[in-house]
RNA sequence: GUCCCUAUAGCUCAAUGGAUAGAGCGCAGCCCUCCGAAGGCUGAAAUCGAGGUUCGAGUCCUCGUAGGGACGCCA
């Protein structure tokens, strides 16, 4: 509907190009259902007095969705929106089921790269928060049209896999036990699940015994947790090893011959290294591809793998990555310029300390004694582990109040939200839905009003996070649905009232069930039809 | 030392530069002869500090203060 207000205001009224101005539903509903600050920001731009201006917009706008318009000051332009085009988008809620709020196909591909996380181990509750963005943002953005692609990339080789062969020689008592090696249960109960191991292999080649152990990792830690305890599914599981250090020909070398073709001196050699020169594309310092000891950087290797990406006709990548990371975002920019994708977007996750009994509990892969994000599902159950980490803005640290989180209170929020929906599943079942003809203007008391704007709304908060990635908003939003119709609920009857006013609250009551189990499955929490 | 994130009610968080800063928890109360009280309603309570930009600043800029994090030819 908000898209459809600033159609009507383009098409009646000059605006300059560049020039912003809002749209929004105004602080107090009395004042109307939209509100412009188009004459304030035009009287700034032609010299003259906002009322002026808005008069004269008063008189130019004229369109039947829009039933009156009003002035109040400093300058804002009120809109009452006529009843019929109420009904019109209410009557598409009903229509649409579903797909209400979905955005035809755009033929624009994007590739949301999440998790990935180290198969060193079982996955952390930093880990389970990336999850989760990822999985409901992939989902948002496939409704308003884009192709998405969902990748995981598994990190199974370098130095930490290296570093992970080790620490089972070590525990296996066949080297030195050192403070940088993998010191989890989780290493203890591999090596115990192996009858014999060729050790003189694998004193020799530690990295072959890492791979395998990584290998059973993500096969049996890391991705059952994923698909079957989180519920995420990915389109690509993208190995290293395989897809981008086996790769013919090699994209390193493809990608260095890019770089070159760009400018020959973005590539060069100092120290016995060799060098990107990602400080010409805003890095603070230059970076290494390939080091003296004449093997390739992780950096170097996830250059590849961006070419490797872009290749496969991705010209947009959301990559998710957890806060240890920040340093790394303008070096992987520089390459996404390099190579030549038009969007790359980095969103760093902000972290997740566990607090238990008011204090920190220290979060470690190598201690072995961090919750893992499956124990936490397992506690806590799923739709209040994705509700707790979808919650907050990626930006905002998170204290997960373990102690709180595995009280199932009935103040919980999720239960709010489903019970809402629970409620409504249980007018049904005593008076089956009928789709039937209703009257707008019978549902104007002051909760039947404000649960219809909220629901109208929708479509409005899935462009918003199709733009800012921002998921908290769909959490809020199932919030505020679920209480304007709790509100509506407790004000108004709906089964006993009068018949044609019944109808009416029937047809608003069934448009709040499609809408609410809509957001509830982009959000991957479950919409009880009684609890 | 450099860089990133954060600072709003007792606590946890909201608020595309817009009108009287909103919720939940907690606290003090009220509402089931009535479609599910896991609900609704009422009340007390807040923008870290100092400048600046703007018609307008919680929001943008500068400088402080405080908390968290990152700074390798590791990944």
């Amino acid at each position: 509907m908000r898209e459809r207000i600033i159609e009507i205001l383009r098409k009646n009224v000059e605006i300059p190009g560049g020039v912003s101005f809002s749209v929004e539903h105004p602080p107090r509903a009395e004042l109307g259902d939209y509100a412009t600050n188009l004459p304030l920001v035009l009287a700034g731009l032609e010299k003259k007095q906002p009322q002026d201006v808005a008069e004269m917009l008063m008189r130019k706008i004229i369109d039947p969705a829009i039933a009156t318009i009003t002035f109040s000051p400093p300058g804002f332009l009120n809109f009452q929106i006529s009843e019929s085009e109420v009904k019109k988008e209410f009557t598409r809620i009903l229509d649409g089921k579903e797909r209400y709020g979905n955005q035809s196909r755009l033929n624009e591909k994007i590739q949301v790269e999440f998790i990935s996380a180290n198969p060193t181990g079982p996955l952390t509750l930093a880990n389970g928060r990336g999850g989760f963005l990822g999985d409901v943002l992939s989902r948002v953005l496939a409704s308003q049209g884009f192709e998405v692609e969902r990748e995981y990339y598994i990190n199974d080789s370098g130095n930490q896999i290296t570093t992970l062969g080790l620490s089972i020689l070590a525990i296996a008592g066949k080297v030195l036990d050192d403070e940088k090696y993998y010191h989890g249960d989780y290493l203890k109960e591999w090596l115990d699940s192996k009858q014999t191991l060729n050790w003189d292999l694998y004193l020799k080649d530690p990295q072959l015994l890492g791979i395998y152990v990584a290998n059973d990792f993500v096969k049996n830690l890391i991705r059952p947790v994923i698909e079957k305890k989180m519920k995420i599914n990915f389109d690509r599981w993208t190995s290293e090893q395989r897809d981008i250090r086996q790769s013919r020909p090699p994209l390193t070398i493809e990608f260095e011959q890019l770089a070159k073709s760009i400018s020959p001196d973005l590539i060069f050699d100092r120290d016995g290294a060799r060098w990107l020169k990602t400080k010409k594309y805003g890095d603070d310092k230059d970076r290494v591809l390939v080091t003296s000891d004449r093997l390739p950087t992780y950096f170097f290797i996830d250059a590849a793998h961006y070419l490797e990406t872009k290749k496969r006709g991705f010209n947009h990548k959301i990559n998710i990555l957890g806060a240890d990371h920040h340093g790394y975002v303008s070096r992987i920019q520089a390459v996404a310029k390099i190579i030549g994708m038009a969007k790359s977007e980095v969103i760093v996750m902000q972290l997740v300390r566990l607090m238990e009994n008011g204090v920190e509990r220290r979060m470690s892969k190598r201690t072995g004694v961090y919750v893992t994000i499956d124990e936490l599902i397992d506690e806590v159950g799923l739709d209040q582990a994705r509700y707790f980490f979808l919650e907050k803005n990626h930006e905002t640290h998170i204290d997960f109040d373990l102690d709180l989180a595995k009280k199932r209170s009935k103040e919980n929020p999720v239960f709010y939200i489903q019970y809402a929906h629970a409620r409504l599943c249980s007018i049904f079942i005593k008076e089956p839905y009928e789709k039937s003809d209703f009257d707008v203007s019978l549902l104007a008391s002051e909760s039947e009003d404000r649960l219809i704007w909220k629901l109208i709304d929708f479509p409005d908060v899935l462009r918003d996070i199709a733009a800012d990635y921002r998921v908290s908003r769909l959490i809020r939003y199932a919030y505020e649905l679920a209480h304007n119709f709790h509100v509506f609920y407790e004000t108004e009857r709906i089964l006993d009232a009068a018949a044609d006013i019944k109808k009416s609250r029937l047809q608003l009551a069934r448009a709040t069930q499609i809408v609410l189990k809509k957001s509830l499955d982009l959000l991957g929490i479950s919409a009880p039809e009684e609890m």
